[in-house]
DNA sequence: CAGTGAGCGAGCTTCCGCTTGACTT
C-alpha cells in the first residue's frame, strides 16, 4: 500500500511521474473527465439556478470504483490534473466522485513532466480553485443548452439527427460562406509582362530574370508596351542592397503540427493526432494536445547543446515564444521531442515523418536567424519610360534555415526570385526574350481540414483536443464533403518578343483543380442558412469569444455562472420557443419547373432522407412523386431536365427465369433488381443502356460469389449459416452476425457448435453496433 | 472482402472537452 496517491489525466504521463516519485507514491489516471452531464436528457435544471446534473461517465464507472479504493487506502490523495479550466474541473469530479476528504486532498499543478517540476508542485500544493470549476460549468452547460435545444430543433425544421452546436456550426458557415465567396468571385485577366536578360560578365555568361511593375488589362494594351520596346536598349538603372532577416517559427502547437503535417506530409488532422499519440505514448515526444509554445528550461539547453555539437555555436540562439492564440490556457509545453538529441525513431514511416518535422521545427526554433541580402535592379527601356525591376536574394547566413522553413497555404507561385549576378549601374543587357501573358485573378482557397483549424483557432474556437473530432463530426453529419475536383483547362494568350519579333500564341493550362477540399453539401448549407436566419448571434463569428470573456470574468470571481448563464438562456430561450412555433418547414424548396409528361409542379427540396426531387404539390390530391438525388448530384445545380430523367427508373428489361429485371438508381447507386434481390451495377456499367444479357451477368456472377462465401449450411437449421465476409468467416443466424471464437476451424463447427455460439449472451449484438433501421 | 434500396405511421437523434482503447456486421 502506498501512503499517496497521485491522479493525473492522462496514463502515458503517470507512468512517467511514477518513475520520478519512487515507492510512497501511487500515481494513476482519470483518463480525462470522470462526471459529465447526463447524455440522455437536457441535464441542466433550468427552474433550479441551472444546477447542473452530473453522473459518473458510464464508461469510467469501473475506473472510479478502482480510484475511490486506493484513495482509501492512501494517508493523501494528490489531484494533478491539468492546471486550466478543465483541468479543474476534473480535480473537482475527482473529489467528488471517490469522495474524498479534504483534509486529506492536496491540488497540485505541473507544466512540465521533470523531476524537479513535480518535486516543486509537491512542495507547493494549493486547493481546488472553485472559481475556476464555474467557469468550466458555466461553458459546458452553456454549450450543452446551445446543442440541446437548437439540434432538436433543425429535427423539426429541417432534418432528423442533424445537430448545431458553437463549434461545429460556426465550422460549417465558414465553409459553407467561403463557398458563397467563390459562387460570386469573377474572374478578370491581366497582362504580365516579363523579360530575360543575358549578360556577359567576366567572361561568363548570365540570365537575369525581371518583371515590369505595370499590368496591362487588355491584350491590345500588352501589345502597344511590346511594341514600344522594338528595337530597345536595356541598361541598369540602380542596384539596390537591403539587408533582411528571417526568423524561425515557434515549436509545434496542436493546430501548427496539424497545419505542417497536411501541408509537408499530406496527412490528414486525424492521422497527425493518431501518429502523434503513438509517438507520446512510447515517450518519444511530449503531449501533443497543446496550445502552449512553450519550451521547458531543460529543453532549451538540450536544444542548446544539440545545435552547438551539430552545427556549431554561431547557430545557437535561444528564445521564448509568447502565445498570440485566443483563448489559450497553456496548461502544457509545446509539442517537441522528449530528448533533443534523437534526431529520429524507429516506428512506423508515419511516425518517423512526423517525429522527423517535429524535431526539425523544435531545434530551429532556437536557432538562430538567417541573414539575407535582398538585391533589386531597376532596369531603364531606351524607348519608352517603363522600367524592369528584377529581385534577387543571397543567404549570407543560413541559421535555422540549414534545419527547417514553415510552409504556406499560399498558392501563389508566380514570382520571379533567386540569385542576381553582380550588376552594374549602367551595364548594358541583351533582351533574350520579353513575355505578355495573361494570368487570372484566383478566388480565395477553399479550406482544407488543417486550414479550418487554423481559421477556428484564430477565432478562438474550439481547443486542441477538439479540432480533430469537430471535422470528423461535420463530415459524419454530411454538412460537408472532402473530395478531390479535376481541374478545367482554360486557355490564356501569350505575346512573345524576340529578336525584334512579336509572335502572339495561346496555350493552355489547368485550373480550378482542388485536392482533398472542403465543400458544403445541400444539407450543410440548408442548415446553415437556417441558423443564420433565426440564430445569428450564435454562429456569429464573435459568439466564442464573446462568452469566453465571461468565463475568465468567473474565473476571477467576478462574476455569478449561473448569473452569466441565465442572462444568456432567456433570450436564447425564447428565440427556440418562437421559432418553433412559428418557422415554417424549411426545406430549401426550389421549383424547377413544370413536368411535360403530367402537368405538374417539379421541385426540388431537403427531405426525410436528403435532398430529392418532388413532382407533384404535397397540397394536391394525387400523390407527388418523389426520386432522392444522387451523390453527385446538388439542389444548386440540378435542372429541371436532370430531375425528370431520376424517374425513369425503375425501368423494366426484360424477364430471367420468367421473372422481371429491373433497372434503378438508389442511394448506393445504379442496380438491378430481379426476384427482390439487388445487385449493384459495376463502375463501369451504365445504367442507362444496360441490356438484360448484361443483367444476367450480373445476378449469376453473384450468385456464384455467393456460393463460395458459403461454409456451412445445416439442413435442420436452414436459418443458420456459416459465412466468408469481409472480416473472415462468421455465423449469421436470423439476420444476427456472430464471431467464430480464435482458434476454432469454421469447416469442421457443427450446428450444436455454431447454437452455444450464438445463444452465449456474451456474444449478443451490442446496442452501440446495431445498425440504425431507416424506417 | 458483405450488407444496404426509404419517401415520415414510431422512437431516436443532439452539445463540447478531457482522455484511451476498441474486435462489430
Amino acid at each position: 500500500m502506498s501512503k499517496n496517491l497521485v491522479i493525473v489525466e492522462s496514463p502515458a504521463k503517470a507512468k512517467t511521474i511514477e518513475g520520478f516519485l519512487g515507492k510512497d507514491f501511487l500515481v494513476k489516471s482519470s483518463y480525462g473527465h470522470v462526471m459529465d452531464l447526463n447524455k440522455a436528457q437536457l441535464g441542466v435544471d433550468i427552474e433550479n439556478g441551472f444546477e447542473p446534473q452530473y453522473e459518473i461517465a458510464p464508461d469510467k464507472k469501473k475506473l472510479v470504483a478502482e480510484l475511490k479504493k486506493a484513495a482509501k487506502e492512501a494517508e493523501m490523495v494528490w489531484l494533478a490534473s491539468d492546471e486550466d479550466r478543465e483541468g479543474e474541473a476534473i480535480s473537482w469530479h475527482l473529489f467528488k466522485a471517490l469522495s474524498l476528504k479534504e483534509e486529506k486532498t492536496k491540488r497540485i499543478v505541473f507544466h512540465e513532466i521533470t523531476k524537479q517540476a513535480i518535486t516543486k508542485a509537491i512542495e507547493n500544493p494549493r486547493s481546488i480553485d472553485t472559481n475556476l470549476v464555474s467557469a468550466q460549468q458555466a461553458r459546458r452547460v452553456l454549450d450543452r443548452l446551445v446543442g440541446y435545444e437548437l439540434s432538436p430543433l433543425l429535427w423539426k425544421k429541417v432534418k432528423p439527427s442533424l445537430s448545431a452546436g458553437r463549434v461545429q456550426s460556426v465550422a460549417v458557415r465558414l465553409i459553407v460562406e467561403r463557398e458563397e465567396e467563390i459562387k460570386n468571385f469573377s474572374v478578370s485577366s491581366s497582362f504580365r509582362v516579363t523579360a530575360v536578360f543575358v549578360v556577359e560578365i567576366d567572361g561568363q555568361k548570365h540570365q537575369v530574370q525581371a518583371e515590369l511593375p505595370e499590368r496591362y488589362n487588355t491584350e491590345k494594351e500588352a501589345l502597344a508596351y511590346l511594341e514600344s520596346c522594338l528595337g530597345a536598349d536595356y541598361v541598369v538603372h540602380s542596384v539596390e542592397k537591403k539587408p533582411g532577416k528571417k526568423s524561425p517559427a515557434p515549436p509545434f502547437t496542436t493546430s501548427t503540427l496539424q497545419q505542417e503535417a497536411s501541408r509537408k506530409l499530406s496527412f490528414s488532422v486525424a492521422n497527425t493526432m493518431r501518429v502523434a499519440q503513438q509517438l507520446y505514448e512510447s515517450g518519444k515526444i511530449t503531449y501533443m494536445r497543446t496550445d502552449s509554445v512553450n519550451l521547458s528550461d531543460l529543453a532549451i539547453n538540450m536544444a542548446k547543446n544539440e545545435i552547438t555539437s551539430r552545427y556549431g555555436s554561431q547557430y545557437v540562439k535561444t528564445r521564448r515564444f509568447a502565445t498570440k492564440t485566443k483563448g489559450a490556457q497553456e496548461a502544457h509545453e509545446a509539442i517537441r521531442p522528449t530528448y533533443m538529441d534523437k534526431d529520429f525513431v524507429e516506428g512506423s514511416a508515419d511516425e518517423k515523418r512526423l517525429y522527423d518535422l517535429i524535431w526539425k521545427r523544435t531545434i530551429a526554433s532556437q536557432m538562430a536567424e538567417a541573414e539575407l541580402e535582398r538585391t533589386i535592379v531597376t532596369i531603364d527601356v531606351s524607348t519608352n519610360k517603363s522600367q524592369f525591376v528584377a529581385t534577387g536574394e543571397v543567404i549570407l547566413f543560413d541559421g535555422f534555415l540549414k534545419v527547417y522553413l514553415e510552409s504556406t497555404d499560399d498558392e501563389n507561385g508566380d514570382a520571379v526570385e533567386g540569385l542576381l549576378p553582380p550588376l552594374k549601374k549602367g551595364q548594358k543587357l541583351n533582351l533574350n526574350e520579353m513575355l505578355a501573358t495573361q494570368r487570372f485573378t484566383r478566388h480565395a482557397a477553399r479550406y482544407t481540414e488543417a486550414s479550418l483549424v487554423k481559421k477556428l483557432e484564430e477565432l478562438g474556437i474550439g481547443r486542441p483536443s477538439t479540432f480533430a473530432p469537430t471535422i470528423s463530426t461535420i463530415l459524419k453529419r454530411e454538412y460537408v464533403v472532402k473530395e478531390d475536383r479535376p481541374g478545367e483547362k482554360r486557355s490564356f494568350k501569350v505575346l512573345q518578343l524576340q529578336k525584334d519579333k512579336i509572335k502572339n500564341t495561346t496555350q493552355t493550362e489547368t485550373t480550378g483543380q482542388e485536392k482533398a477540399k472542403l465543400f458544403p453539401t445541400d444539407i450543410g448549407i440548408l442548415v446553415n442558412k437556417f441558423l443564420v436566419q433565426y440564430f445569428d448571434s450564435i454562429i456569429d463569428y464573435n459568439f466564442t469569444a464573446n462568452v469566453e470573456k465571461e468565463f475568465d470574468e468567473i474565473a476571477e470571481g467576478r462574476k455569478v455562472w449561473n448569473e452569466m448563464i441565465k442572462e444568456f438562456y432567456g433570450p436564447f430561450h425564447k428565440k427556440i420557443v418562437d421559432t418553433t412555433e412559428n418557422a415554417g418547414k424549411f426545406s430549401g424548396e426550389k421549383f424547377l419547373g413544370i413536368d411535360p409528361a403530367s402537368g405538374n409542379n417539379v421541385f426540388v427540396k431537403v427531405g426525410r432522407f436528403g435532398p430529392m426531387v418532388q413532382i407533384g404539390d404535397t397540397e394536391s390530391e394525387e400523390k407527388p412523386r418523389f426520386s432522392g438525388l444522387r451523390k453527385d448530384q446538388s439542389m444548386e445545380e440540378i435542372n429541371l431536365e436532370e430531375a425528370l430523367k431520376l424517374f425513369e427508373y425503375p425501368r423494366n428489361i426484360g424477364k430471367f427465369e420468367e421473372k422481371d429485371v429491373t433497372v434503378a438508381v438508389g442511394r448506393f447507386g445504379p442496380y438491378v433488381k430481379h426476384n427482390s434481390q439487388f445487385f449493384s451495377l459495376a463502375k463501369t456499367d451504365d445504367a442507362a443502356t444496360i441490356d438484360l444479357d448484361r443483367a444476367v451477368e450480373l445476378i449469376e456472377g453473384k450468385r456464384t460469389k455467393e456460393a463460395q462465401s458459403v461454409i456451412l449450411e445445416f439442413e435442420k437449421e436452414p436459418a443458420l449459416k456459416v459465412l466468408n465476409g469481409r472480416y473472415g468467416p462468421y455465423i449469421s443466424y436470423n439476420k444476427s452476425n456472430f464471431k467464430i471464437p480464435k482458434g476454432t476451424e469454421p469447416e469442421k463447427l457443427s450446428l450444436e457448435d455454431c447454437m452455444s455460439i450464438v445463444n452465449n449472451p456474451e456474444n449478443a449484438p451490442k446496442k452501440r453496433f446495431v445498425k440504425k433501421k431507416g424506417k
